[in-house]
DNA sequence: GCAAGAAGTGAACCACCATTCAGACCATCG
DNA sequence: CGATGGTCTGAATGGTGGTTCACTTCTTGC
């Protein structure tokens, strides 16, 4: 027994392995999935590559909690906005305003999470994150509807409708670095979502 | 001038790059984009993987090819119901009813051309088409608008929001081989359809 | 039939990356 | 300090799959 893992050595070893995730985010925010290989990772996080996978069992793995990470940060957010005051109505409006403005404010890792394509493994958290987006929106819905602000609908398939309508509203100004008119492109994006859910403006 | 290309002999190579343009979609369809590997597409058409150059320069541009085919499809059929008879209610409607249906019953291939994961230069394609669905949809929405029987709005971000929702709504049944019950589905997503142009039921 | 030249073949080639591993380096503790 | 056993390194390895090319097979025009 000459080696037992102390405290301080187990916190350097979380450290670094965090210090590798946020680089790696880093990385495909900015370049994109694609280039985030596993020896520009390590590169950015400053460590050679094999050291990759002293973290995690395999480029796949970092990959997806990087994904995990980011993307569970916008299902915080949003479902925090969408708990939050007001009635349905108004919550979902600023629900949808909230993540567009995000999303726009950083689009790189928006257009990552949302557009970009992605290996299998990523891919299957993608569509495990949005199942996620569809439940928060059905929910409020739903209140709508059982409070009268809204008319009768499914509220799965609207809460789907408003994930790919936002999505698809914000992918090409994401796609860019061209500036926009972000409160107008928002204020039309949420009109869109109210409609969608039926609300009477 | 020992051998000149006869017309007979034109006709039977442009066969050959159909049929094995016809053959990669239905491996695509079926199979999807990752296992349409040269060599698997050449087999599916009875051809050797070399072969396959001498109808396309890189298995990208057969890629492409196959992508747009069956996109360009879609669109002119998208684009005749749309421009047919009926309010713009209406044909939005039945635009939406149309779309989807075909993409359900041939769930393989609307997977493969809506939401599966591909390569580069078939996503670039694939943002192309969306375009062209979003002026298609534009088209009909700014037709109602003036016609009166929908709400001011800004046409391009409706439908925009169009093509993600039904997109959206669409992934799931399209991504399982499970039945669905069509008509329900349909209705459902052309409901919220009309409500995101601001239709009034 | 035969020479010319194109199409077709498929095994070899090669580029790309994730992954491994033998050795270097370092932290722990008696 | 020195023995133990971890972490770190980065060049080598290996699998995958697109692409090439020397060769074979077929079509054409005389």
């Amino acid at each position: 027994m000459a080696y037992r893992k102390t405290p301080a050595e187990v916190r350097r070893l979380e450290a670094a392995r965090e210090h590798l995730v946020v680089r790696a985010t880093e990385v495909v925010a900015e370049a994109g999935w694609a280039q985030a290989s596993v020896s520009a990772v390590a590169d950015a996080a400053g460590i050679a590559a094999g050291s990759v996978y002293q973290h995690f069992p395999s480029k796949s793995a970092l990959a997806v909690e990087v994904f995990r990470r980011a993307a569970r940060r916008e299902v915080e957010v949003l479902g925090e906005v969408l708990a939050g005051d007001g009635d349905a109505v108004e919550r979902l409006r600023r629900g949808v305003d909230v993540f567009a403005r995000r999303a726009l404010e950083n689009h790189g890792l928006a257009h990552a999470l949302l557009a970009a394509p992605v290996e299998p493994a990523v891919g299957a958290e993608r569509l495990a994150f949005r199942r996620r987006y569809r439940t928060l929106f059905a929910e409020v819905i739903e209140e709508g509807v059982t409070a009268g602000v809204l008319p009768a609908q499914h509220p799965e398939t609207t809460a789907a409708a408003l994930t790919g309508a936002v999505g698809e509203v914000l992918v090409y100004p994401l796609g860019t670095s061209a500036a926009h008119d972000v409160d107008l492109l928002v204020a039309r994006l949420t009109a869109v979502a109210l409609r969608c859910a039926g609300a009477t403006p």
